[in-house]
DNA sequence: TTAAACTGTTAAATATATTAAACAAAAAAT
DNA sequence: ATTTTTTGTTTAATATATTTAACAGTTTAA
């Protein structure tokens, strides 16, 4: 059974933050550049042995060491602002706490709707019981065949199995924090 | 105190000699070009992180594991004809007995001198008791004053601080095994 | 407040890993 | 003995990692 995902990204990061090292600190330090460092912790490249041998080295720990490190957010409880996991981007984007989420799990999510964002005509639907707040601006929800405008302060709460769209027909930018459980991706 | 080097290669070829695969079996199983295990046991690039998972992932075993598997050759007593490191190519080829000698061990090597080959008319000197037996061809020694011609069969020692040089005059390879105490190299 | 010294990120240039295909040697099959 | 597989290796083409240099945001100092 192959392991999943070794996550170098996560794993540096971590250690780094740890021991309270900068990026330019240790890419000093193990002669490389800070941008090597960066796009590894942001998993955009895939770095080699001999890359992460001296990064490791001048931490230091062992390439064992490293990917015995447990990074499991099994149990984290809590996620700082900058933790929160990119799920999606574009014109909606979406920021979810927490990983890996169990079924009985709510998926939290920190939704940026840019002015003219729209999730479809063809409404979205899905098995969960959902539910969220606008934080900032204003958001038109259309559930079954009703259609409300909401602004900021304002909440909703659904059977996600009914048909629904969101749209901002504003023209800021719209946040919302919503809720699904179980998760709907 | 950094670790030495991590040894990519001897812990690939081992790993899969104790499992019995061949590179084309392992390469076909973890999707990855036969060439790039090769190139890989031979030290000859720098593998990826991605690309050793995937390699680690159809052994199996996991990269910790990996690094943690014990490949030092203390106390290894034997080396199978294609165990012989590389130490140097060209005209003249030298494939020593061992790695990482200690001085109270002989250095064994075996030497492969193309015709032509000549280790210099400005003299070998070091700091070692070095002897030798020539297995095929000829081979012209000069220690100090003297000259040699030496065919298989045949065998030298001296003391390497005496100015040496080693010329295959013949028309066809000189093979030599030959020992420095301690290592010259 | 402004400036200076940091933080992490990104784009284009460069270096290098990886693949595909062909090779030669050894083992297995007929 | 001679095909036929299978072994590991190598080279040129391609894909991609890494660096250099510039950017924008935050913190520290004055």
């Amino acid at each position: 059974m192959p392991e999943k995902d070794i996550d170098i990204a996560n794993r540096l990061k971590t250690l780094r933050d740890e021991r309270n090292i900068s990026q330019r600190q240790l890419a000093k330090k193990s002669n490389v550049s800070n941008a090597a460092i960066s796009l590894i912790e942001n998993n955009k490249t895939n770095p080699s042995l001999g890359m992460l041998k001296k990064i490791l080295d001048a931490v230091p720990i062992s390439i064992s060491d490293f990917f015995a490190m447990d990074v499991s957010e099994e149990n984290k409880i809590v996620f700082r602002k900058n933790e929160l996991i990119e799920i999606g981007s574009g014109l909606i984007s979406y920021l979810q706490v927490g990983q890996n989420l169990k079924n009985n799990q709510p998926q939290m999510i920190l939704e940026r709707y840019k002015p003219g964002a729209d999730t479809g005509k063809s409404m979205l639907t899905h098995e969960s019981e959902e539910s969220g707040l606008i934080l900032e601006g204003r958001m038109e929800l259309t559930v079954g065949d009703q259609t409300y405008f909401l602004g900021a302060g304002d909440a909703y709460l659904f059977n996600s199995n009914i048909p629904h769209r969101f749209r901002n027909t504003g023209g800021i930018d719209c946040v919302i924090v919503s809720a699904c459980t179980p998760p709907s991706f």
